[in-house]
RNA sequence: GCUUCUGUGGCGGAAUAGGUAGACGCGCUGGACUCAAAAUCCAGUGAUAGCGAUAUCAUGUCGGUUCGAGUCCGACCAGAAGCACCA
């Protein structure tokens, strides 16, 4: 039986329209549900698969719910500003404008031709001046608040699409819009004060459905960091140089200064600095490092010290040098580090190469377990002792001794005894435990530690300070040890691999570890030393205490920094809002009156980008020129363009209100549709566009001119549609599936069922045209169910409880978008119906109301041409009762020690005893039962039987 | 390096709360219909052994908890994404 659906698919998409099937109300007695979907670029590439999965997706979704009687708002609309529009239209020398009307008249018919049930009413696109208007407005109210403002700023500049860019859209130093490198370039530049809402950013989370990865990833984005400020005098001079730290605590450990090689501080004191000729050209070659180059981590670091200027620890005077160097970003705190080499990887780097000296501030504090474990009973007993680890003089072993009582097994260690230094001690200790005399001591590490424990053979707890040496035997030249010693423990060598595995305690071990990596510095925890008034205390309570020096003698406060930059909303583009700004040289930056908005985008005659940096709309001089709202003198209108972000900042609040004069919505509107349920898009977004239209909305609601603080309840990610040799689609790759085609060959339905049924709706999947021929298939099979048709109107009572499983599974999975099964229950169930000789009238229109939603136009139709009932878009959806769920008989397996060994047929209702009975009846059990102890017989209703023998 | 996520047949992927692993679809094999093909229908399809009942193995690897682990715990391996010289 043939049937053509591209007829079919016409017809309904007709009627809908006609009858505004899907238009949302603004308020009323039904609960309201607002879905909405990334808005696209309008592209002239057209409607790709992936837009298709999500737009099904979700269209899916709206469609049961306005089954199940929810007011739903499902709108649609367009973000056509930005570069792909200028681009073609520098390209072909037209106004974007027309390219753009053109790309939404293919992208709507594309849309409409899947059956979407947009709500095409409130469609609007991002460059109407209607919406643009309000764009416009809401910058106003940014500017007066004072969160607008303008600033001279180094900005992330791409050279090929000469402009200027945010740090969001420069992540990495890579332009996200060409993809070639960027650079910094000095730029007067709008932003939004988007900083000061980092915390409430963060905050605001907590009261969303967002998906954990989305939260964490946007966390990251805004990388929140606790620390202090701590203000170091400058030598000879009344100025103070400013660090940011999150470890104050190591201030005694600080020997080196570092600043980023922009630093004021370095233009004021020129005349001082004796080598400033080295030091500009320093800063020369950093401008012009990409900020790939600069923040390449595999590069060796590299700097300049600066001769003549020095700074003061404020915690104990001392003088300390300063250098310049590029690892130090001039955007992120003060511009300024202090280096503490030994307990900091990056300053380690650097300290290393330039020889700037390392000091030991925390030291590594080693707590005994089990039998070495403190006895709060026991009296303690300080010692400073000696470790040695001394090499054999040809092979690749250590020098070790082992407790013969004991058993352990340690390097040579011995107390180190007054007036005595550490080197002596060692050589005293390594003849005396092992008879070698010709050692040679090479060096003691630098860093000392702290080993605490109970030590079992003298009956007190120890608390040691342990310094290590390494050396090596010249030549195992011996002699004759006492008795006392060759009694207590004997002498071995151990292999630099067993090393590790062979030596007894946690300090020995790290010893090794030191000896063997031969490293200096430690970022481990453990306890100040060397650090005055912190000496003994952990980093936490060093923190604290280091604190309240520092404000008690203010030079320091607590502070916090974020990653999160204010966010650069010029772009030196055409294709954008205007800015509403007018500069007056009398009365400087005047917004133009609301009255007068919007302000319009006038045609140029070149849509280039300039080379000098300003945008296009410079050389428009009627337009450019104009008087100043405020004095009425001459004035200039600001030339650059909001980002294309800024249309997208906002687009959900105006489908609440697609209409609206006054403002940007209705309150009543706003009040009504609340915050958006469920908010679809891709992940590329998850930082970016949420975090600007958080920020977006969060400022519209302390102005109250938004009800809610938080714009979307729920936030899901779809997954990408690979291309059939799973790679990202790309023209270039040819893989490019086209759904116009699709939609042609295999109608709609067929794909919409398809896409649905491709997989996990969160994850990637690859396109398989077999797999929608497969969907096809299961379209034809619904068709020509209707030859089974008889005249019941109830449901088959061999169907029955089936159906109502299914309705309940069809309907769950929808809702928790969880597509792939929902369609796979309905081919089983088909497969069910198509076992049947025939089925009644509300058997087939249940299942082909269940798959309205996924395929709409094919279920409308064989609705209606087989008399059934009512249209589905004005239906209650199918109701499941749980009590017709329940099957009269099912199988359970029997497991025996686990295994499974046989499956038994039971009634619902039926007794364990009975259960139990059927089991051992069986034959494969008997067998294997027979002549075994039972230990024990587990029955879980419904699922299994278990038995334990032995 | 840090954070997050993911590892199941030839493939896409199922498996509420730990309870008969591999649903459903694709592909493949065989058969029916046909002069033939397409379409459709029927049967089979994780691997190994066996005519078969059945047995052994099997959810990245190795351990653990449990009567029972794809699912829980620990360690590791692999891949993906995000952040990354952020002090």
């Amino acid at each position: 039986m043939n049937y053509n659906f591209t007829e079919i698919e016409k017809k309904w998409q007709e009627r809908w329209e006609k009858n505004c099937s899907f238009k949302a109300q603004n308020g009323g007695e039904k609960e309201k549900y607002y879905i909405l979907v990334e808005f696209p670029y309008p592209s002239g590439s057209g409607l790709h698969v992936g837009h298709v999965r999500s737009y099904t997706a979700l269209d899916s979704l709206a469609r049961l719910k306005r089954s199940q009687g929810y007011n739903v708002l499902f709108p649609m609309g367009w973000d056509a500003f930005g570069a792909p529009a200028e681009q073609y239209a520098i390209k072909n020398h037209v106004y974007p404008a027309n390219m753009v009307s053109d790309c939404i008249a293919t992208f709507k018919a594309q849309i409409k031709s899947i059956g979407s049930s947009f709500d095409w009413s409130r469609e609007f696109s991002t460059t109407d001046p209607d919406y643009y208007k309000w764009t416009q407005w809401q910058f106003l109210q940014f500017y007066k608040a004072g969160l607008a403002y303008k600033d001279e700023k180094e900005i992330n500049w791409c050279q090929k699409c000469k402009t200027g860019l945010s740090n969001e859209d420069a992540a990495g130093g890579v332009c996200e819009r060409c993809g070639s490198e960027t650079t910094k370039k000095l730029k007067n530049q709008w932003m939004l004060k988007m900083s000061a809402y980092a915390d409430s950013l963060i905050e605001g989370l907590k009261d969303t459905e967002f998906l954990e990865k989305i939260k964490t990833a946007q966390i990251n984005w805004i990388g929140k960091s606790v620390g202090a400020e701590v203000d170091f005098k400058l030598k000879d001079t009344e100025d103070t140089l400013t660090v940011f730290t999150t470890r104050c605590d190591t201030l005694f450990g600080v020997t080196a200064m570092v600043l980023s090689p922009e630093h004021s501080l370095l233009e004021k004191y020129k005349d001082r600095i004796s080598n400033y000729e080295e030091v500009q050209k320093y800063q020369e070659a950093a401008k012009k490092k990409s900020e790939i180059e600069r923040t390449d981590m595999t590069k060796e670091k590299t700097g300049v010290k600066v001769e003549g200027l020095k700074a003061i620890n404020p915690v104990n005077d001392e003088e300390i040098e300063i250098w310049i160097s590029d690892y130090v970003l001039a955007g992120y705190g003060t511009g300024a580090i202090m280096t503490v080499p030994a307990h900091d990887d990056r300053d380690y780097d650097f300290a290393k190469k330039y020889n700037i000296p390392i000091k030991q501030v925390i030291a590594k504090n080693i707590v005994g377990t089990g039998d070495s474990a403190i006895k709060e009973d026991k009296p303690f007993t300080d010692r400073e002792v000696v470790i040695a680890a001394i090499k054999h003089p040809e092979e690749d072993k250590y020098l070790c001794v082992k407790n013969k009582k004991f058993e352990w097994i340690n390097f040579v260690i011995g107390g180190i005894e007054n007036g005595e230094s550490v080197l002596e001690a060692a050589q005293r200790e390594i003849t005396e435990e092992t008879g070698y005399t010709d050692i040679e001591i090479e060096k003691e590490l630098p860093f000392i530690y702290f080993d605490n424990f109970f030590a079992r053979h003298k009956d007190v707890n120890r608390h040691i300070t342990c310094h290590t040496v390494v050396g090596k035997l010249k030549s195992l030249n011996i002699i004759e040890r006492s008795k006392e010693e060759s009694d207590l423990q004997e002498v071995m060598w151990v292999t630099k691999d067993e090393l590790i595995e062979t030596l007894n305690t946690e300090a020995h071990r790290y010893d090794a570890k030191r000896v063997l990596e031969d490293r200096e510095v430690y970022t481990e925890d453990g306890v100040h030393v060397n650090s005055g008034f912190l000496d003994g205390l952990n980093k936490e309570d060093a923190i604290e205490k280091m604190l309240e020096f520092l404000e008690e003698n203010k030079c320091g406060r607590k502070t916090t920094n974020y990653r999160l930059q204010d966010w650069i909303f010029s772009r030196q583009r055409f294709w954008g809002e205007p800015i509403p700004m007018v500069f007056c040289e009398k009365c400087g930056w005047v917004p133009v009156p609301e009255s007068e908005l919007p302000v319009i985008l006038p045609d140029v005659p070149s849509y280039e980008p300039t080379d000098n940096g300003e945008s296009p709309l410079s050389t428009v001089e009627e337009w450019v020129n104009t008087t100043c709202p405020t004095c009425g003198g001459h004035a200039t209108r600001e030339t650059d363009t909001m980002p294309n972000w800024a249309g997208s900042s906002w687009y959900w609040i105006r489908y609440m209100d697609a209409d609206y004069k006054e403002g940007i919505a209705s309150m009543e509107a706003m009040k009504y549709w609340g915050q958006v349920d469920l908010y679809n898009g891709g992940m590329e977004h998850a930082t970016r566009h949420l975090l600007y239209a958080r920020f977006w909305n969060q400022f519209l609601y302390d102005q109250g001119i938004v009800p809610v603080r938080e714009p979307f309840k729920k936030r899901v990610a779809h997954g990408m549609i690979l291309g059939e040799n799973n790679e990202k689609m790309s023209k270039s790759k040819g893989n490019v599936v086209n759904p116009d085609d699709m939609v042609k060959n295999y109608g709609a339905d067929a794909l919409r069922t398809y896409e649905l049924f491709i997989g996990d709706y969160t994850k990637d999947a690859a396109w398989s045209e077999n797999g929608l021929k497969g969907c096809k298939k299961f379209l034809d099979r619904i068709y020509r169910l209707q030859n089974k048709l008889n005249s019941e109107e109830e449901y088959s009572k061999e169907l029955e409880s089936e159906i109502h499983k299914t309705i309940k599974k069809v309907t769950d999975d929808i809702e928790t978008m969880n597509y792939n099964t929902a369609v796979s229950a309905l081919m089983i169930l088909l497969n069910s119906f198509d076992k049947q000789s025939s089925i009644s009238r509300k058997d087939y229109r249940t299942i082909l109301h269940l798959l309205n939603p996924i395929a709409p136009h094919i279920t409308e139709e064989l609705n209606e041409i087989c008399g059934l009932g009512e249209e589905f878009t004005k239906s209650t959806w199918p109701a499941y009762d749980e009590s017709k769920m329940v099957t009269a008989s099912y199988e359970i397996g029997v497991q025996i020690n686990g295994k499974l060994r046989a499956s038994i047929l039971v009634s619902a209702d039926e007794a364990e005893e009975s259960i139990k009975e059927k089991a051992f009846e069986n034959e494969n059990v008997k067998r294997y039962i027979e002549g075994k102890e039972i230990v024990k017989t587990i029955i879980i209703p419904n699922r299994i039987v278990s038995i334990v023998i032995k």
